[in-house]
RNA sequence: GGGCGCAUAGCUCAGCUGGUAGAGCAUCUGCCUUACAAGCAGGAGGUCAUAGGUUCGAGCCCUAUUGCGCCCACCA
């Protein structure tokens, strides 16, 4: 009869969810209120509303849910916040899209019932990432989730932009920006992503006014020359130099333009001459300011044609370019067209190429605020792991340009400053004001545009918890503790909230950012939607099970690295869950009869109980708990993860239960329940240390199990403890499992089939006379014998024996039992071989005078000792070969 | 042009402050041993990219070289 639930084979799947919902309804994602260990909190990064969950996100949230799980059951008073973002433009992207197939037009529409509509989308569609992430096991406080336009974040929104404006941080101003021809708005520089691009260099000759010469240009963007208002030079350039000054006709245009000089042209590129379009190149613009150049626009808001030159008015860039380029031919001032490769800025949300425009702008000032922000990271108040990503925000931060932060969009936050209509004053507040603070009319209006998404984001380590109040909670978590996120993501988001926090709080906004890499296909391509090499993480999950997930995401990698996510380590996941499964009904078979009040004493009180495997594993366990604190507390998740696989695995179920299974069998005998004990407790204390990284099935197994816990996430994380040091112990069983290894060696060695039992003789130092007698149970089983002798002195053993020899042990087996001399032989000699090596390095190292006059003495002496013991090793050896 | 990173077993990757290399998968041999064949036991497989240097000792630190990748800048 079977009293537990766990049955059958692993199923994730039949249980996960149920697991899930109990955790939420028992609130253990609740911050504890436990102030004594202190608080521990994290920030999720939000993702886009109507997004839905990609690797990207299992891995962030993974991450996160690791640790937030860890210092829990450590006893933190932890909070973990999620929310989502608002993502501005590409929700007005889709907004727009879903409209015009309506056969609706934005501005038609309105904006009050634009903002409706995209209420509407965001309330429908949002909603379905935060169930994937559940899904996922993410355990955090749902009930404090934020969106970014909610009503207390807009609020920080709105102060934040009203003190940057007093303080003259944000200013407004004509400069030359991207403009996203197909969102209809400008766009920050973070978010023009350049790629590569064929395309031509078109090589155009102008004449020169007064003169029987021409200058030939070089251009990519034929199409501009009608707003050429200068053709430039470099000043040392032989060539040109006596020109400089005069003046050369425009083509098409037939108007005399000056030919200027100036530092940026190359000399070596294209022909050394450069038309000046100022009004729509970056370099020209700086060029066209600096020389006093007139600025002529030859596009119009939508970016087709103005009327410059009635016959392409209306044109878009394309077509214009090609109609130009004809002319150009026709009026022979094409020299020719070169195959020209070059960098395209497009716009990261739509993938459109991006446009320099001149516009009036809001920027936020970013020399002032990026000093902060760099003195937080070198003073080490806020630390990156691993460190070289501090590289990269040193490198972004010296770099960087004032921050274009409006859009010309809808949906976002409105820009809070009014213009006065009757006198031009500009009054920035975050109510609407009645009165225009210079004039008094209430003639005012607000500005039309909105904020870049980044700038609400960039509050939200401080705006989740209710700042610009004095929350509890902000009082409590704020600065947070860790920052989970991708490096891609450093630059638009990580830099932001350093100065706005630092700004705002004078606070850093966490202690620690722990960034992961990307997670790339089987290839090592990135997820792509146009590549269609996605791996949803739902399909996954209800494959393998979320547990499986988190494994294969974590095991085997380190922080910062991208990571390839392959098939293969799904399996390798499912199948140590399954492990874990099977081990877990194996204790909860045999602990059926079981005392369940000696099963759920502390272990204190069975300590003189315990045989010396049990205290084996305990101390195993134990030294592996003092281990993965260090390793978690540096992020080193994957090297935690991976010494829990091994004890679990290769310590737990291949030795420990294949080593108690004979006092298990054995009803009569008083050790079983110490067994019992000891097989309910290890499992229980590893499967906590396992639970951050594959909360569900621990916690399955868990509630099985025998303890006072209510639930395996709210229970004490094992602690290393110098009580449960056993380090002699420990030792001895290594010992005999060594020599159980040797025993399996030379059988397979020689072809014995298991069936057949050997005698062993043990020759053993005294103190190894009661852990040998103890363990003649499991020894026996293990090493594939019916009878076993010890003795202290060699005297006496059969010739015809092989032996194995470990560094406090040594086993005869004799011959008759296996057979096949010669092998033995051979083996033997490829033994000393092997020992030979080994021998050597330590030779060479003892040799060394320097080693001996500068190394630790604890590594001389070790060295030492390993020397002495090849020498045994050796000498045993060649007796056994002579001897046969 | 500037900055950063990577190169370790057939494959994918770990490797903490320098002490003489590990895992998973694949592979070979033998096992259906009453938790588990998604398994058990045993094995093979690496001059840690190359060349120097520092050190008693280098996969790890320094320099150079080669190959690959990423980020920033944006030369029309």
């Amino acid at each position: 009869m079977c009293n537990h639930n766990l049955e059958g084979k692993y199923e994730p799947n039949s249980f996960e969810e149920e697991i899930y919902k109990n955790w939420e309804e028992k609130e253990y994602f609740k911050p504890s209120g436990n102030k004594e260990k202190g608080n521990y909190c994290i920030m999720m990064p939000p993702p886009n509303v109507t997004g839905k969950l990609h690797m990207g996100h299992a891995l962030d949230g993974t991450l996160q849910d690791i640790l937030i799980r860890y210092k829990r059951m450590q006893g933190y008073n932890t909070l973990w916040v999620p929310g989502t973002d608002h993502s501005a433009i590409s929700t007005e992207v889709k907004i727009v899209q879903k409209l015009k197939e309506e056969g609706i037009n934005k501005q038609d529409l309105g904006r009050e019932k634009f903002l409706e509509r995209a209420w509407d989308w965001t309330r429908e569609y949002g909603g379905t990432i935060v169930k994937q992430q559940k899904r996922l096991g993410c355990s955090s406080d749902w009930s404090r989730a934020r969106f970014t336009m909610d009503e207390g974040l807009s609020k920080a929104v709105l102060t934040v932009f009203k003190k940057l404006y007093d303080k003259g941080l944000i200013y407004k101003g004509k400069r030359m920006i991207n403009w996203c021809p197909c969102c209809n708005t400008s766009i920050s520089d973070a978010e023009a992503v350049y790629t590569e691009e064929d395309t031509h260099l078109w090589h155009i000759k102008y004449k020169v006014v007064g003169e029987d010469r021409y200058l030939t240009v070089a251009t990519t963007r034929p199409e501009t020359m009608l707003g050429d208002t200068a053709v430039a030079v470099h000043p040392e350039d032989e060539r040109y130099k006596d020109l400089v000054g005069k003046k050369c006709i425009l083509p098409i245009m037939n108007k005399e333009i000056p030919i200027i000089a100036d530092e940026f042209v190359e000399k070596e590129f294209g022909t050394g001459c450069v038309k000046i379009t100022p009004a729509h190149d970056p370099n020209d613009y700086q060029a066209g300011l600096s020389h006093n150049l007139e600025i002529i626009e030859v596009f119009d808001e939508n970016f087709k044609m103005n009327d410059l030159v009635p016959e392409y008015k209306g044109l878009d860039i394309y077509e214009a370019r090609k109609l130009i380029v004809e002319k150009l031919k026709e009026l022979d001032v094409l020299v020719k067209i070169e195959d020209y490769r070059h960098n395209v800025a497009k716009h990261d949300r739509c993938g459109t190429t991006v446009e320099p425009k001149i516009s009036d702008q809001w920027f936020v000032a970013m020399k002032d605020l990026a000093k902060p922000a760099i003195e937080a990271v070198k003073t080490g108040k806020t630390r990156f792991v691993p460190e070289k990503f501090e590289k990269t925000y040193f490198n972004w931060l010296d770099n960087i340009q004032d921050w274009c932060i409006s859009r010309q969009i809808w949906w976002g936050h409105q820009i809070p400053a009014y213009y006065c209509k009757d006198c031009g004053e500009i009054n920035v507040e975050v109510k609407k004001p009645e009165k225009c603070s210079k004039c008094g009319s209430s003639n005012l209006e607000q500005d039309q545009d909105t904020l870049d998404t980044w700038f609400s984001s960039a509050l939200w380590p401080f705006s989740t918890i209710g700042w610009p109040e004095e929350t509890e909670d902000f009082k409590t978590f704020f600065p947070t503790s860790t920052l989970v996120t991708g490096y891609d993501i450093i630059f638009f988001w990580v830099v932001r909230m350093m100065f706005s926090s630092l700004e705002q709080t004078g606070k850093v906004p966490f202690k620690d950012v722990f960034i992961h890499g990307i997670v790339r296909d089987s290839l090592g391509r990135k997820m792509s939607k146009s590549l269609g090499n996605g791996i949803d993480p739902l399909e996954i999950i209800e494959k393998y099970g979320a547990d499986s997930l988190r494994f294969s995401l974590i095991s085997g990698t380190s922080a910062g690295n991208d990571m390839r996510f392959l098939p293969e380590k799904l399996e390798a996941a499912g199948n140590f869950a399954n492990k874990i499964w099977n081990a877990a009904k194996f204790v909860l078979m045999n602990l059926e009869d079981a005392d369940e009040k000696y099963l759920k004493q502390s272990i204190d009180e069975v300590l003189p109980e315990l045989l010396t495997e049990d205290k084996w594993i305990i101390s195993k366990l134990n030294t592996l708990s003092k281990e993965i604190a260090v390793n978690m507390d540096n992020y080193d998740l994957g090297v935690a993860l991976d010494k829990i696989y091994t004890f679990i695995w290769n310590e737990f179920c291949d030795w420990y239960i294949e080593i108690v299974k004979t006092r298990l069998y054995d009803k009569e005998n008083n050790s079983r329940k110490t067994a019992q004990y000891v097989l309910n407790k290890v499992l229980g204390e590893a499967l906590k240390l396992l639970h951050p990284f594959m909360p569900f099935e621990t916690e399955k197994i868990y509630k099985e199990l025998y303890n006072n816990d209510e639930s395996i996430m709210i229970a004490k994380y094992p602690e290393y403890s110098e009580k449960l040091n056993f380090a002699d112990e420990e030792y001895k069983i290594e010992q005999i499992k060594e020599i159980i290894s040797g025993i399996r060696n030379i059988r397979t060695t020689m072809n014995v089939h298991p069936s057949r039992k050997s005698k062993l003789i043990f020759i053993a130092k005294p103190e190894y006379k009661n852990v040998i007698e103890e363990s003649k149970g499991f020894i026996k089983k293990l090493g594939f014998s019916e009878e076993i002798e010890v003795k202290e002195e060699k005297a006496g053993i059969p010739q015809n024996a092989v032996n194995v020899l470990t560094t406090d042990l040594e086993v005869f087996m004799p011959f008759e039992d296996l057979v096949d001399v010669e092998e033995e032989k051979q083996r033997l000699k490829r033994e000393k071989e092997k020992i030979l090596l080994e021998k050597e390095k330590t030779d060479k190292m003892l040799g060394n005078p320097g080693f001996l006059a500068k190394a630790p003495a604890a590594k001389v002496e070790e060295e030492k000792l390993k020397l002495a013991k090849w020498n045994e090793m050796l000498e045993n050896i060649e007796n056994r070969i002579k001897n046969l």
